[in-house]
DNA sequence: ACCGACGTGGTACGTTCGTACCACGAAGAT
DNA sequence: ATCTTCGTGGTACGAACGTACCACGTCGGT
């Protein structure tokens, strides 16, 4: 029975089963047998796509980091070009919110994993995985063009802008996660400070100082 | 030679060893016999005080939200009511912050706990520990006071407000916790908002639509 | 002066984990 | 047609973990 498997095909789906029984018993307490039975094969069968479990979590985070990029782009793209940036920045942003089951198991694992890397050095050392960098880059990018596009009140420093709402939307989505907040208002926060951000469009609002 | 022991003493220095070896090794990997050789007592002794793991890791999250306490609480009274709310605020965030080697440790730790009670129902059901509105509530507080004195922006939201630099707060520390950013950036960040939310004092700065 | 509870040590037990080992059927290569 | 490699299963092993058990000295109470 044994045809020819596609390696790759099937080691991504183990690693789907790890982020999934990750999801559900938290990420310290998946053994091989619980991936492997979650994804419906023999531990053995772990044990050969991946000779270690080293290498299995570093797989899972790898999927991770991929599928989330996968989503952000998707989302991004949906809300694109044609309404503006600030729908596209608006897009980012949400999308990194845990909301629906897919994004809270995201946030979760993600999250466990970034704490592992602070003590585990074989974690800490994955240079194309850990860029969170990137984030940061791509919304500063966006708010460049905005502000040439004079899009965004005058005096505002986008790079600093672009930190404080990734940094926002990080803290945010742990409050979301672990149940203090809910998505709704999280959302309402960030909102906000893109109002404040971009030049006020059509309804003035809150933070204006309204001169009437 | 045993007298009498102080119970109380000796579960807080149990606990004070095992917040040690978990930011070492990551909370994930503490084990009794390690929180033993850590604190510098044999095995039975942390069974003693502690019949079961459990109620160790339990003691140990309340343990180190009361050192949190204290130290923010020690912080808020040093830049006290003679420098003003602002002070307090800063001091309040800033003591937030993984700065020193001790606050990167309750960082860690804590985030740890927060992850692992996400999947572990033992830990979310810790009302008292668990409380996180307590910042929120006297951040907002603090914050209303000063906007009674006249001292913060007109048309400013203090509870958004509130919310939103808890959440950079806790973005930003875990962005200085895994390497990505220092402590001086992410202190600067804080600062630039407090500038924005507070009404210039002395140096106009970036934010200000600077009418010159 | 006795006695029961306290503080402490050592160790053994059962479980679970990651990994290694052995076996075997089925396909592609020669 | 044979042979080697690949995919797969089952299982065993050593280590580590949490917990339970047993033993012993030393105090406080009466």
């Amino acid at each position: 029975m044994p045809k020819r498997v596609d390696h790759a095909e099937r080691r991504t789906e183990i690693a789907k089963a790890l982020v999934r029984v990750a999801s559900h018993r938290g990420l310290h307490a998946v053994g091989m047998r619980d991936v492997a039975a979650e994804a419906g094969v023999s531990l053995r069968l772990v044990q050969y796509y991946f000779e270690t479990k080293e290498k299995l979590l570093l797989y899972g985070l790898q999927h991770l980091v991929e599928r989330f990029a996968e989503r952000v782009a998707a989302r991004s793209r949906a809300a694109g070009d044609d309404r503006g940036p600030r729908a596209m920045i608006e897009a980012l942003l949400m999308a990194s919110l845990p909301t629906d089951e897919e994004s809270r198991a995201f946030h979760l694992v993600y999250t466990s994993y970034a704490v592992l890397a602070v003590t585990d050095q074989a974690l800490a050392a994955q240079p194309f995985i850990w860029n969170p960098d990137a984030a940061e880059d791509t919304l500063t990018e966006l708010l460049r063009q905005a502000q040439e596009a004079d899009l965004v009140q005058p005096g505002v420093d986008v790079q600093l802008e672009a930190v404080s709402l990734l940094a926002m939307s990080a803290g945010l989505g742990t409050s979301v996660l672990v149940g203090q907040r809910s998505p709704q208002s999280a959302a309402t926060v960030l909102n906000h400070h893109l109002d404040r951000i971009f030049q006020t469009s059509g309804n003035g609002s809150l933070t204006q100082q309204a001169r009437e």
